[in-house]
DNA sequence: TTAAAAAACGCAACACTTTTGCGTTTTCGT
DNA sequence: ACGAAAACGCAAAAGTGTTGCGTTTTTTAA
């Protein structure tokens, strides 16, 4: 798609078919994304380092950031393309992790203005995490349970 | 100490020198440790295997937990031993901890009704660490300061 | 107190994830 | 179209965490 390449030159970051790809994939994506489940998209043709080199760029460009997963891997997620830059590159958002389909969702930042404030102190740094089942698996679980 | 003893009995844990020491650096540290943190507390003596079995031990009987880690390393906070034990293993807490006088301050129960209405999920379990400077060393910070 | 059973230990090896080096290919800017 | 820079694949290495096994330490109970 045009967007997706306009969006890497934007970002700095060469036009190749396989970064292309790789950020059509980001924008499929509602979630996260781990490096093996990129390299099954792909049909195991793209060697492993280069996602690994892409995802660094992306990272580092500001197209994408990592997100915390339950089995300690890397996971990444699209940015808000309209916040973050390679210069100006910022995370402050909790995640919520499903128990059933493992996915990492991104919270939004009312969230942690809200902690900021009851909490009581100068809030310079957090880290949050959910857990439990998303909406999606919560009313999927419920119908099949009953 | 003779109490970091009886509580390695309590869970049912075997009182070994490296256990006992183990335990008394989780008493001491305020936040949580990484394995490399404990390697190198213990002098890079101990064999890293040791130190993961004796992890994976403290956390399934209930004396520690993980917590997320910025880096996707595995990280260990100890849990509040009067709610945790082999059988009931729950880690409903949020802490804030202080740059400058390094305490950690409990969240009350408030912050975690809040977190479980706004994420649009249903929420099992969370882990929250807010980091910052604590209302009464920020107070004197700011005097200091100017 | 002592002997058998259970738990913990160190070492070596393994599995898996991620990074680095290097020579080649592709993309970019002029 | 050409030289520089970025991206690529392959091989190898580094880092994290686990497993197997024989030995040592701790526990339990006679």
């Amino acid at each position: 798609m045009k967007k997706h390449k306009e969006i890497l030159s934007r970002f700095g970051i060469n036009k190749t078919q396989f970064r292309i790809d790789l950020l059509s994939l980001f924008f499929d994506c509602k979630s996260s994304l781990t490096i093996h489940e990129i390299f099954e998209r792909f049909n195991k043709k793209t060697n492993k380092v280069t996602i690994y080199r892409a995802l660094k760029s992306f990272e580092q460009k500001g197209l994408i950031h990592q997100v915390p997963d339950k089995n300690n891997l890397k996971k990444y997620s699209l940015c808000n393309l309209d916040s973050c830059s390679p210069e100006s590159h910022n995370h402050q958002h909790g995640h919520f992790i499903c128990y059933s389909c493992d996915q990492t969702f991104c919270l939004d930042d009312s969230t942690i203005k809200i902690l900021k404030t009851i909490s009581g102190h100068i809030v310079k740094n957090y880290n949050l995490i959910l857990e439990g089942y998303c909406t999606d698996c919560n009313s999927s679980q419920t119908i099949s349970q009953n």
